[in-house]
RNA sequence: GUCUCCUUCGUCUAGUGGUUAGGACAGCGGGUUUUCAUCCCGCCAACAGGGGUUCGACUCCCCUAGGAGAUGCCA
């Protein structure tokens, strides 16, 4: 049988950038090597459970352009694809597993545990359950089934020997038994499977062949290697991946910034980045290619370029990917990409977009060098769609020059406007030259006052441009009023 | 506390016994330029420490240190 590998989120959260790496790296292992992909809903928390969650893992999913060969949506031999549909299933192989000696009830209350809990640490002493009800009279079960306990049961876990697992990046790992997590709960007391069971079980079922997932499961995998063995099944080929943090090395998380793709999505980054950069850690290709599209992941993904040690998520890195992938779009795809923005700040209205078609164009085109993520319109193109802000005199007169100086120059180009608008690129750089040097002043202190006075800052898309495209009369206007502001600032001074 | 995993520039990484330890991001400097950005060029910067093995260790082994993860009726 072909390899088959699965993707096994739970619906309690957002989908974040750890765990869409591990779909990735699931999708990219099986089409590389002809694979099947499946996704499964692991929703047997049913208090975290969230309608919410489930949506956004479908959308990230399809925003990022990853498909399934089988899944929930979609059916296939091995369904349901939901475990909430397979509780029937997980019941009946934990009381097999009961049954033949390798689980057993436990009918110890929350508050005992967390009491349990508690007085280890104090003590120092080794976390986890004792085992109490492993071998429990059957006088005390009678007691707590007439008291209508409801009962979890556990997995009886060896109390000697070791538990041996291979994993493809780590290698042969062994686990003393007695150093796995004391008898794990395997149904819980809702009659829901904790994920230690589902997981095994319908891996087993699905017929999983690698299990490619976070080393944070590292430790429980003894754990899964008992199961899979208290049932006589064979276990799959493990590959533990590194894990994604956050700049302080640890597990990357909220407090480190956006972690959420939806938020990365709102701001402004494109799949394509997303997935170039998150494939990008503990995970290379050679010595030098950074550039990967996802049709070329498929191809290229191998198991053996994994690298063992966590890696921390860059922002600035995802940001240079992102400004490299926007600038590959052509200038319709970005326009497209930009308008719900321009609509989302105010901007535009949806109804007049066919009347500005050309100014939009002219605004991608001087934009798009300069953005890194799309939000970043709002920034560098608010000034053609809202009145600009009031910008302090100070902020509008070059350093070595006044106010009256700048006043000077200001009206020289307001002369000059009808010129300036109706000649080409290039006459009008000769003219601007030739004025700036007419008032006795360097080229760029010439343009600076020009440039705050549309734009509302020192900083902003190329000017001449940028008016031509906000057009004669805003930027007449826009002028005169700097003019003024000046004349007043000359008059109190 | 216990167990497990990890350890090359600030960050992501290449490297599998003999290299001036390579690339990228970030940072810094320069060029192009009307600002910013793009683009181009350059600079800074690493094998955690200590023992072995070996003619020779970033590469193999051991120890130490540091980091992380797990230790739930969460996944």
């Amino acid at each position: 049988m072909g390899i088959r590998v699965r993707y096994a989120p739970s619906p309690t959260g957002l989908q974040h950038i750890g765990g869409i790496r591990t779909a990735l790296f699931n999708y990219f292992f099986a089409k590389s090597r002809g694979g099947k992909f499946i996704l499964r809903i692991e929703d047997t928390d049913r208090e975290r459970y969230s309608e919410d969650a489930l949506n956004d893992l479908y959308n990230t999913l399809n925003w990022l352009g990853i498909d399934w060969d089988e899944g929930p949506d979609k059916g296939g031999e091995y369904g349901p694809y939901v475990q909430s549909e397979r509780t029937e299933l997980y019941r009946e192989y934990a009381r097999r597993l009961v049954e033949s000696g390798h689980a057993y009830y436990c009918y110890c209350s929350q508050e005992r545990l967390e009491e349990l809990r508690e007085r280890q640490k104090k003590d120092k002493q080794d976390f986890g359950y004792d085992r109490k009800c492993r071998d429990l009279p059957e006088s005390e079960i009678e007691e707590y089934k007439r008291d209508g306990v409801k009962p979890v049961i556990r997995l009886k876990i060896p109390l000697e020997g070791e538990t041996v697992f291979h994993d493809y990046l780590l290698g042969d790992i062994t686990k003393k038994n007695i150093d796995i997590s004391p008898d794990p709960v395997l149904l819980k007391s809702d009659g829901y499977p904790t994920y230690h069971l589902a997981n095994v079980i319908d891996d087993h079922f699905m017929s999983i062949t690698h299990i490619l997932r976070a080393q944070e499961w590292l430790p429980s995998c003894p754990l899964h290697v008992v199961l899979y063995k208290a049932f006589g099944w064979k276990v799959p080929q493990y590959c533990h991946l590194p894990m994604v943090m956050g700049s302080n090395g640890q597990k990357l998380s909220k407090r480190h910034g956006a972690t959420a793709v939806r938020d990365f999505i709102e701001k402004g980054y494109l799949p394509e980045a997303i997935l170039n950069y998150v494939s990008l850690i503990g995970w290379s290709y050679d010595d030098s290619r950074e550039f990967f599209t996802k049709e070329e992941l498929e191809k290229l993904f191998i198991l053996d370029k994994l690298n063992k040690s966590p890696g921390i998520f860059d922002y600035k890195k995802l940001d240079w990917f992102n400004g490299h992938y926007i600038r590959q779009k052509s200038n319709d795809e970005l326009k497209a990409l930009l308008v719900p923005y321009l609509i989302k700040y105010g901007f535009v209205e949806p109804a007049r977009l066919p009347d500005i078609s050309g100014l939009l164009d002219g605004i991608v085109a001087i934009v798009k060098e300069r953005l890194k993520v799309l939000s970043d319109i709002k920034e560098l193109a608010w000034f053609f769609f809202k009145e600009i802000d009031n910008y302090s005199p100070e902020e509008i007169i070059p350093k070595k020059l006044n106010a009256a100086k700048t006043i000077e120059i200001l009206e020289s180009i307001k002369k000059h406007l009808p010129d300036i608008f109706s000649r080409s690129e290039d006459k009008v750089e000769e003219l601007i030259k030739f004025l700036a040097e007419n008032a006795g002043v360097k080229l760029g202190d010439f343009i600076m006052p020009l440039r705050v006075a549309v734009t509302g800052s020192n900083v902003s898309p190329p000017i001449i441009d940028s008016l031509k495209l906000l057009g004669i009369e805003k930027t007449t206007a826009r002028l005169e009023r700097a003019i003024n502001i000046l004349k007043n600032e000359v008059g109190n001074g």
